[in-house]
DNA sequence: CCACTTGTGTCAAGCCATCGATACAAGTAG
DNA sequence: CTACTTGTATCGATGGCTTGACACAAGTGG
């Protein structure tokens, strides 16, 4: 089975279920990772894969649903929302968030880009 | 300008105030941007601030304590604790941070490791 | 010693998120 | 049409977080 996407809750995580999995959500779809009109699991799946009550699953897509970015009909699922034209590669901006927070620390251009080849290295198989 | 540093709560975050606060610290403390040593306000200042209750920051404050970023004594306030032997160097962190973050979001690592070349080419002359 | 600062502890009150269960509404599939 | 799926809504109970106020403990500086 391509599960495609893992999605995880904390439960050491101060904030609230609902939030995480919006949160992840969120950052999927405005990645592409999830495209367009892809269904997502049915809340009570998700639920219970998640160990979270049907309703905080539920909050998370009516949530999503409200800022455009998932479509739920009863009966027919949850879906992912065509993109709209404000979309950003999310990798992009982490990425120069990364660099400016380095260079204010005095960091030059070489030991950053080098510094992610050795993350990615040492992170291997994580 | 000695302000330093700017911490902000932001109320529309369901993440809880307190823990909002503990990760500002964390991260500024394990990225090097608040040295060591470094004193941090008053609670009661930085409740007033932030329009927290005192008990709110004092939370944070605790919890920093107890993970050894901080130290706190009665009447003379609460200072960045001194980096142990163990400490890692802050561009590593940064870099891991984003592996971490960028993998969550399904990207691979050539993917990742090609963003920060395009990130460093993008904002040159910053 | 003294006044002040600062962190810590307690308490009651209220809000919010979660859970678990249940019922309902609306679409799908036969 | 019927059976099933799926999202939505509600209810009471529980627990965590915040607030505001207050008291207390411990260090600072004169």
């Amino acid at each position: 089975m391509g599960a495609g996407v893992e999605l995880t809750v904390d439960p050491d995580d101060p904030t609230p279920p609902y939030e995480q999995l919006r949160r992840q959500l969120s950052d999927l779809i405005g990645a592409g990772r999830l495209a367009e009109n892809h269904r997502l699991p049915p809340v009570r799946q998700l639920a219970g894969d998640l160990g979270l009550a049907v309703g905080t699953v539920a909050r998370a897509y009516r949530e999503l649903e409200q800022a455009g970015q998932l479509v739920s009909r009863r009966g027919a699922g949850t879906r992912v929302a065509a993109r709209g034209p404000g979309t950003r590669d999310p990798l992009a901006q982490l990425a120069d968030e990364l660099v400016a927070r380095a260079r204010a620390l005095g960091y030059d251009d070489d030991q950053i880009a080098g510094s992610v080849q050795g993350a990615v290295r040492r992170r291997r198989g994580d």
